[in-house]
DNA sequence: GTGTGTTCTTGTCATAGCGACAAGAACCTG
DNA sequence: CAGGTTCTTGTCGCTATGACAAGAACACAC
């Protein structure tokens, strides 16, 4: 029994997942996502937390959510192991530490991993895949665009995750008027964010509100609203 | 390592879940799902179906999926073991026979498992409750709802799988636009169905199309046609 | 300062989706 | 045939939303 942990971060307006490259063998030095073997006295959730401190160095804590369990005979060569596979969402790793079993840690584009540019061990390329699709549902029907961003933000980083998740280009302006729908998604902070370097209006600044636990306000199935060109 | 399995039907109108009475202890007599021990040299999903099979006779190969594991220290009484829980849906149960390790099994009300009428062995309580939320959202994001009804179906009769799950009376007129809306969810068959013994206009009978593939026509977040009185 | 470019914000318009409701159609029983 | 039940069709009005245009607030170059 083992649990492994997929850590999914926005960086440069790219989806990111965090990787070690394993210092033991089977594969080693091969990158791979964090994760070790559950111990009898621990829960799972403990677990994933545990072993994502020992080799990373990151507390994702409450943010920890279980999506599948890996059984398949011979996807690890040493013996019979299941594995239950953890997904944290983050707006910030905050300090990447190469920990036990790891020689070292670090931020990788999920486009890298899915286009096999960077191979994983084990079976951990499918459990990346399955990760990245859950959070492309998760998305749509929770709150888990706030957690990519900080504490404030303005809309246009929130824009940001659903286009680097889904993929698609969003109206501005659009986006904005279904979020601010005044049912609570967002609160204005009164606050303004710095503009860019190239200049531009600066944004206001929001922080999440409540309505997100009854679902997000942007949907993409029979919605089309992607920019023209 | 076990699997445990939950198998859900409908059944005049109303959620059924097919439960085990185990013939061995622990928890000799009481009231569980089906499942046991997964052997190394099958995966998971071969496991589930295994274990279906011996304990109740039901075949549901095809429409298992995994929706959670369950490894807190102590939910089995003998030994530290994890457990890795499926989710099947079902028209027709078929013929049930109680099997190796189980005295009896049989179709019980979903109703009366939450309500702790039927008190069920191990934490199998959290796993069927996991088991009905799924069931829950996957109704408004895939064809979850087709699984529950037969070759041929009436619209009334779709319409009481979605009311029976989600615990809401929906208008049909509206259902019927929503479903028929030609986006090709149902496709009609020309002939009818018998109509109940009070009586009534013949329904249609359709069969499921392939717009499922995409989610369902049918959400429940910000709709609220539930039936007024 | 002034002009140009960029980004964010506000507004308009037309259409599609949908909740509410009413009426008609097709069967049953007595 | 009368009354009851269930399925089916249709209408009405409101809201959501995709497309698009225009205005506002900044940076930078000159």
């Amino acid at each position: 029994m083992t649990v492994d942990i997929v850590i999914l971060t926005m960086s440069e307006s790219r989806l990111h997942v965090l990787l070690v490259r394993r210092g033991e063998e089977p594969f080693q030095g091969m990158w791979a996502i964090p994760g070790g073997f559950k111990r009898p006295v621990e829960t799972l959730d403990e677990a994933a937390r545990r072993e994502l401190a020992e080799e990373t160095g990151v507390d994702a804590a409450s943010l920890l959510t279980q999506f599948g369990a890996y059984g398949d005979p011979g996807r690890d060569p040493r013996m019979s192991v299941v594995t239950v596979a953890y997904l944290a969402v983050v707006r910030d790793v905050g300090e990447i530490v190469a920990g036990t079993d790891a020689a070292e840690a670090s931020l990788v584009p999920v486009g890298d991993v899915l286009d096999r540019k960077v191979e994983l061990a084990f079976d951990h390329l499918r459990i990346v895949g399955d990760a990245i699709e859950r959070v492309r549902v998760e998305l749509e029907v929770t709150g888990v665009a706030t957690a990519f961003v900080g504490e404030a933000f303005t809309l246009a980083e929130l824009r940001a995750v659903y286009e680097a998740v889904w993929g698609v280009q969003l109206d501005a302006a659009n986006f904005r008027r279904s979020v601010v729908a005044d049912d609570g998604w967002v609160i204005p902070t009164g606050r303004r964010a710095q503009p860019g370097p190239a200049g531009g209006r600066p944004a206001e600044l929001y922080r999440a509100g409540r309505a997100w636990e009854r679902g997000g306000p942007i949907h993409r199935l029979p919605r089309t609203w992607e920019v023209k060109s």
